[in-house]
DNA sequence: ATCACTCGAACAAACGTTTGTTCAAAAGTA
DNA sequence: TACTTTTGAACAAACGTTTGTTCGAGTGAT
């Protein structure tokens, strides 16, 4: 026999002679609870089986004012930095009954605006951000509506919870490691100037440098995106504007100016750690493999999408009580590879 | 003056004295058709701007049975090729006011299946799903109550629209390049034996060595996955089960298959191509800066995502009538670098 | 002054759930 | 037998929208 496709609870109400609110109860295993029999709660089950019955999300999200869904808002989701963290944050999600909205926001504080705006009009329980670090106040407006988390980008001078690596830690580590390679000048190429990321890490730049007893020459530090054409228009502006004396070493501030570095360097045939040292934010898959091994301080961005994945749970769990939360910082690792060299005689 | 936020149609309605209905009206921009007082009309628009008010879109959804979301399927999002389509299709929704759901299957069928039933049950407009390429039934009844457009991998046998690239001949290109530099014993080194996209990929490996004369050694076409883990396995047992006369050529048959490769060989002190020479499917931000700059078969990811959408919304766009729309099959190109070298005295 | 319109907005039902309450029938008690 | 309690399920309202219909008050024509 042909059964039937049931759509709604009011299609099982009319073959099964029961009423909506029985089967909604039978079928979310209340049905002991209102003391539905055993015989009736049989035969609804096995009809909501039949006719392959599964509830309108939508409408249940509207009735319980809870979607099960949460926002993931990164600004590139291509780059694999937030393809990896994207990929945790789902997994958990999806371990908890989550669905998650990603949004793109294609490196523009203004889409981020919309998308932020889109989630709360989506009623999202919650919203994983990584911001791109320019403006915050649409973000804490979101905050104060809906959990909120923030990877891997954060703000001072707000009090919104985030996840992130200790960028701090991990450069004077790497910086650490150039200087005792005998590099006393040293270019940073870093991302958007001004985003907490790029401040903490110039800053530990700035400052591993100078508790070295080195100066920093401010021309060397340039860049003004996290992405492969700016590493690369960076790289073509040191060669050219430094024809004479080149640094003797790069820290790189990600994984896609790295790329945009190694091109350059490709295009115009400098070799690594020969002719410059290089010293990269960002583990990834092939740095290992590239024609110079790169080394890298990578960041744990399993962890950090696991871990604010988490803290987001707890605040939805705290329902409207909002919660004072402190922030994690996590521990990076330097992986030292061939692309830096000693220059000590 | 401090103005409360109105949360609801209900709440701009107690604020302005009219109803909900008209104000859901004004708000749409429905207004001036239903004949409301452009005096009302501004009113009410002034308030909705003071109240930041914004509509409930789940209720809307429920409304018009109409959620304005798609669902994306993938098997990895942390694999760039997946997560290079998945920007695009972002993006493309984005431009047309859809949000999506990001769903990562783990590789898992069995996860596949939970996703499709979740995204149904979220009654997405449709659905863009890069399948695992096992099983099918649960997409064709996902085809059946639900817009749908494969990508990647499709299934010969049922009428699901796909978006790939061209693999066959892609495959062809590359495999008589292969040729023609000499190579007579070529490993393939193949994803998930069984799915369209490896099938086509084999066979157009196969019937190119047999149009030019040679014997395919079935023993050198192996792999299980398309995964890092699996590339680095076969390569090994390569190495190991041909001690004495390896392969001249490898043609791998995806990005993350041939990064495993690439370890392998690192470890093994194998040299590209002076050893060996290797072609890859996928082309990556990465391939050119590899220790030997990689010869690709370059995807178009970025047209597959675009179009894949463009399809989606005309289905979505012809409602419940059913259309037949032909798969679009797209180009690759073979970017020629240094991994594969001439073995002709 | 009567009638027919037009104008402007309210009314009410519906989308598919969930849940507090009610209610009839069966079972237990006195 | 008459009354209370338990059992099993129905009833109805609510979540926040949208939309077809209704309705009263002005306006104009006759």
């Amino acid at each position: 026999m042909i059964q039937k496709k049931a759509k709604t609870l009011k299609d099982l109400a009319k073959i099964s002679g029961f009423t909506e609110s029985t089967i909604s109860r039978v079928l979310n295993g209340l049905g002991t609870k209102y003391r539905i029999s055993e015989s009736t709660q049989t035969i609804i089950k096995k009809i909501a089986e039949d006719t392959s019955f599964s509830f309108n999300e939508n409408a249940r999200g509207l009735r319980l004012s809870k979607t099960s869904t949460i926002g993931l808002i990164v600004p590139d989701i291509s780059n694999s930095f937030f393809a990896k963290m994207a990929s945790l944050i789902e997994r958990e999600a999806r371990f908890h009954n989550y669905s998650i909205f990603l949004c793109d926001t294609d490196n523009s504080t203004k889409l981020e605006k919309m998308m932020v705006r889109l989630l709360q009009k989506r009623k999202v329980d919650g919203c994983i951000v990584a911001p791109i670090g320019l403006i915050s106040k649409h973000l804490e407006e979101l905050y104060n509506t809906t959990p909120t988390v923030l990877v891997d980008r954060f703000f001072e001078d707000i009090n919104i919870p985030y996840v992130t690596s200790d960028d701090y830690n991990g450069t004077i580590t790497a910086v650490t490691r150039l200087i005792e390679l005998g590099h006393t000048t040293i270019a940073c190429i870093q991302g958007i100037p001004g985003t907490s990321l790029n401040t903490n890490r110039v800053n530990a730049f700035k400052s591993t440098m100078n508790t070295h007893g080195l100066t920093v020459n401010e021309d060397l530090i340039i860049g003004n995106a996290f992405s492969e054409e700016d590493g690369y228009a960076s790289a073509k502006q040191l060669i050219n504007q430094n024809k004479v004396d080149m640094p003797t070493a790069i820290f790189s501030l990600s994984n896609a100016i790295t790329l945009g570095i190694l091109r350059a360097f490709s295009e115009e045939n400098i070799n690594i750690p020969e002719q410059i040292s290089v010293i990269s934010f960002d583990e990834e898959s092939y740095s290992g493999l590239l024609k110079t091994p790169m080394t890298t301080i990578s960041q744990p961005k399993e962890d950090i999408g696991r871990q604010a994945f988490s803290l987001l749970l707890k605040q939805i769990e705290a329902k409207d009580k909002k919660i004072a939360q402190k922030s994690i910082l996590l521990p990076t690792k330097l992986i030292i590879r061939d692309s830096i060299g000693s220059i000590l005689k």
